[in-house]
DNA sequence: TGGAATAATAAGGTCAACCATAACATTTGG
DNA sequence: CCAAATGTTATGGTTGACCTTATTATTCCA
């Protein structure tokens, strides 16, 4: 009947693909970064993929989603970004924890178990990080922002979303008040890679610009 | 640091140690009977956990779990059984499909999430099935019952716990509402292993020897 | 007490998901 | 436009957790 049980390794690599770049091509060298592998291994895992209908590969133009994958991916980000909801919200567990620990949950749970946990958590449309939830058929509306590192000097900005998975990065940022909902002001940005001065809240905050990266903006009109 | 993660399988050759019987030995052919595999691969196995200090096999005589591995055992038990709780009390699962829903979390679930979950559903000593859950350190106050299987005619007993774990079995025990907390009295006892006739509330039920194996009870009185 | 049932061991495979090393292909920026 | 960086492919390994088939050992009860 139904799909008969994709692996952890399998949800994981479709979910980067999607947390990486959407709905563009991925080279295989970020998602073996991403997701701490060999790039020979996560060729060889790419080849799996395809062979599955997973995912598109045009040698040296990277891998692309199928439907069918893109379709696991979205779901795996549903059980993912529900979990840390409740393991946020009603467990209180660390906000810069949140992510590794739904990481491991959303693999294991069945699409019934997804279904019940979104009602009793009320159909939330976000999850801690900001970032949307997918719906039961997959589809989310992406959010209207561009990243803080391509912010101008002297722009006010609220934080939409920290895109984020590391724990250490997530502590970092969190410590910095790095979160979403918050409001803040570009005061500089530093030549040759330098980082970002912030106005956040009454503290000044140095923002590396690979750090700025993973953080989500609008400007403030 | 902390053990080096164990993988699903070993927790689960664990936890169907302690569910078979307890601190007794087990013998290779029940457990391999239990994890659906053959009895080679379930003594490949318990090398592996031996090799491991998980149990202690004697050839002949049975494996028995060592400290070590009775610890992560009753832990693994206390995951699988505060899920229960979760998924029948809030997410309001179906009470014969829980166990399962549970048995994949149960792996999924670092101590901290784990201890988080228990304060949230305020430190229950019961899951749904009726079985204890044991504390954070493992130990656990075993029921006080006898099977249905070796009650008397005549007697009348109060369901303590439903020791299933295979869902059709679960959803089957329900449906005659053999379920914790039900009173009933065994009318008759059919010669040759035949099933036990029980008054359950005002209905007769015909259950099978085998089935009344998985059901614990307290005699009144 | 001897044979059937059960358990253990031996031997040889499979499969997914990793690894390293080396050779080769393509892209791209300086 | 060419060389370095990046990506790809080829080979050959490893590990855990399974499998089958065959042989041997032990238990235990009729
Ligand atoms: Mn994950
Ligand atoms: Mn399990
Ligand atoms: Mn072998
Ligand atoms: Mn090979």
């Amino acid at each position: 009947m139904s799909v008969p049980h994709l692996s952890e390794s399998t949800e994981m690599y479709l979910k980067a693909m999607v947390e990486l770049s959407g709905t563009e091509a991925v080279m295989i060298g970020r998602l073996a970064e991403r997701l701490n592998v060999t790039p020979v291994s996560a060729n060889e895992m790419v080849r799996r993929l395809g062979e599955q209908g997973l995912v598109s590969h045009k040698p040296y133009k990277g891998v692309t989603l199928t439907e069918k994958g893109n379709e696991v991916a979205c779901n795996v980000i549903r059980r993912q970004r529900l979990w840390e909801c409740f393991l946020y919200d009603h467990l209180k567990i660390e906000w810069s924890q949140v992510y590794e620990f739904a990481c491991s949950l959303e693999h294991a749970t069945a699409p019934q178990v997804t279904e019940a946990l979104a009602n009793f958590l009320g159909n939330p449309q976000t999850c801690p990080r900001g970032n949307p939830i997918p719906d039961k058929n997959g589809s989310f509306i992406p959010l209207d922002g561009i990243l803080l590192s391509e912010a101008k000097v002297g722009d006010t900005v609220t934080i939409l979303a920290v895109n984020a998975t590391a724990t250490d990065v997530l502590k970092y940022l969190q410590e910095k008040n790095i979160l979403p909902g918050q409001k803040m002001t570009v005061l500089e940005a530093a030549p040759l890679q330098g980082p970002l001065m912030l106005k956040v809240g009454s503290k000044e905050v140095a923002l590396g610009l690979s750090l700025a990266e993973f953080v989500i903006v609008k400007s403030n009109r």
